[in-house]
DNA sequence: AATCCGTGTTCAACCAATGAACACAGAAAC
DNA sequence: GTTTCTGTGTTCATTGGTTGAACACGGATT
């Protein structure tokens, strides 16, 4: 349904700042409004989300996207698992570089 | 049109076994079939690749895809632009795990 | 001859992604 | 008060890339 990536990515960014607007949040996350409004709802329905009613002076009328307590739990945990994964993407890249060097080098001969 | 991933993949491939099927160039690389017969179609109209046949006991009707010296040249030239991204990709990864690190460490108090 | 098998090629179907269009509601202007 | 404006969440027809089943071909095999 999702990847690692987008679970991490969005409840990162709901963390860091549940006041922003779906459009705003899809601009930072570089994903089509369309997107992100699917994203949401879908965490809303898994309860990692809640959406509340939200007004001010500034912004008209709008949702405050608060974690819940299942979703700090959830995003502790696909934390680490995103870590895990950067670590062994780390590893892969390394071994690939080392090959494109050389490959490099035996084109330069 | 292709991605640097696209063209290093698949003209390395060719230079490494042009001996292979579609179908197992496909397997090879992960694409579907569709998909590698689009790409090198591609890549024989811009001259990097040269289709000769080839026959044999073993292999009923076969083609050999064989690079030609632009596609050679292409492939060195794509192969140093494919290294200096892994590159910028390796630094960047290097310094999401940090940030990773740092947020599980959080996480963890 | 007839069948089989491995080719390259095609293309309708699929599906995730897009973003224009919509309905709504508070703010602002008149 | 009424109207206009602006920013919001939601919807959904359209797009575009991907898929892989189906096809035509031809040399091997029976």
């Amino acid at each position: 349904m999702f990847t690692d990536n987008e679970r991490y990515q969005l409840l990162r960014a709901l963390e860091q700042n549940p006041n922003l607007s779906q459009r705003q949040l899809a601009i930072e996350l570089g994903y089509s409004l369309g997107k992100l409004n699917y994203c949401l709802r879908a965490f809303k329905e898994k309860g990692w989300v809640k959406a509340e009613n939200f007004r001010n002076s500034q912004n008209k009328s709008a949702y405050f996207y608060q974690l819940t307590p299942a979703g700090v739990t959830e995003k502790a945990r696909v934390t680490r698992r995103f870590l895990q994964r950067k670590l062994e993407e780390y590893e892969q890249i390394e071994q690939e570089i080392e090959a494109l060097k050389q490959e490099v080098a035996q084109q330069q001969l």
